[in-house]
DNA sequence: CAAATATAATAGTATTACTATCAAAAAATA
DNA sequence: TATTTTTTGATAGTAATACTATTATATTTG
């Protein structure tokens, strides 16, 4: 698995970027060190300038590979999206009976990030929490449908598109699928955020729990029908 | 119902403001504008200034009411979430039977919002819309555990308790009756933006949907057990 | 080595998110 | 009703943010 980031690329979208920022070694250092930066401020407080001081480069340089932070933000959790996507097709790809597969799609997708790959300059483990944290930021803003339409969200869309197609293979008379899907994906990343800040409004204390709930849930909700 | 309302006052923890902005009338059109002009131009682009030209007053004296727009909003989602726990209250009162009980809950917290009550100052039907786009930004901070221990969250808090509570009465064996809650409540305005932005990522279209899927959601996961 | 490209340094602008001060208006009270 | 207190409005000012523009200096590439 950890291997094939080596020489595996996550296409995002062109748009999001004004350069490449895997096309030179400053580049890689803002994504780097953005993920570091934001994971310790938080994207509120998070500024270029900060940046810029922070890997010993200048404010302007970094204007020229994102517009603006919310774009970087699109970038890192596009770029998570599309390794979370990976490691999904990977690892169900194989797998035919759809009840197994939907089974480890929803551990792939609920469980926590906890080992960084170490073959990329991208922290997975950090970038997790930052997309737990801030994800939501990233469309809950009044331009959503100009992005939407720019197409900054399809890989999470296709995620969530792949999950929906795996809940109608085990159970094509169910009526709600992408509705079940969007709900494990979001809901996920807020019981992961519930855990660490509202514990009294989670029952996710323990390693493997959020999984487990979700298992539970989804399929529970696929059982009472003819098909279950 | 909407009667109630003409006497009943929200109890929002004055922490929040620095002056009762229900105590004065210039209070009660910050608070009547802000929401319309939020709904207008979104969280992010709103500022005191704006408020102030808009409501013929000056940004200055905004502040002696509010800390910062963060406050305010902290305030008006308080409101609401107060507003619902009201309704639900009223509503399940008198309910003896925790499956007619829940379920009656389930309907009070998942559904649209349609018909302002015209009897405050505060349209409830956008304020609702503003909790769907904005809620998450009161909480998704570097802030978080300090906005907690000041009690900023208690009315949602409460809220979430009173629905896990209900889970409980339906089934004492379930094992995430929080975590259902909690899913619920931040799902269903996840499905709402959905709804309005990201058509193919939900499948609540027709009126009363976010109610139907989460109802059937919560009773098949209390469903498969004995006392279900 | 020359030409093209990328980066750094500096400066500058408009807006935001406030704070401070003081005068005027409104409300409370004696 | 006069006086005191409180509230509001107007103006000014500060530091930080979110950029853009320009020019000089490196670095890469052909």
């Amino acid at each position: 698995m950890e291997r094939l980031f080596q020489f595996l690329k996550i296409g995002i979208n062109e748009k999001i970027y004004i350069k490449d920022p895997e096309s030179t070694s400053l580049g890689k250092r803002i994504v780097e060190e953005s993920i570091l930066l934001i994971h310790e401020i938080g994207f509120e407080a998070f500024t270029f300038k900060k940046l810029g001081q922070r890997i010993g480069s200048n404010e302007s340089s970094i204007y020229r590979y994102f517009e603006n932070k919310h774009k970087l933000l699109l970038y890192l959790t596009s770029w998570y999206w599309g390794w979370l996507e990976y490691k999904l097709v990977f690892a169900t790809n194989s797998i035919t009976e759809p009840r197994e597969k939907l089974k480890t799609a929803l551990a792939i997708v609920t469980k926590e990030v906890e080992v960084d790959s170490n073959f990329s300059h991208i922290n997975e483990v950090l970038l997790s929490k930052i997309v737990i944290n801030e994800y939501s930021k990233s469309y809950l803003t009044k331009e959503v449908d100009a992005d939407n339409k720019e197409g900054y969200f399809v890989i999470y869309k296709r995620l969530v598109n792949r999950l929906s197609t795996m809940v109608k293979e085990v159970d094509p008379t169910y009526k709600y699928p992408s509705s079940l899907a969007s709900t494990v994906l979001e809901g996920s990343l807020h019981q992961h955020f519930l855990r660490d800040h509202f514990v009294s409004l989670t029952d996710c204390h323990e390693k493997g729990d959020p999984t487990e709930y979700f298992t539970e849930l989804v399929f529970n909700a696929l059982n009472n029908t003819p098909n279950g």
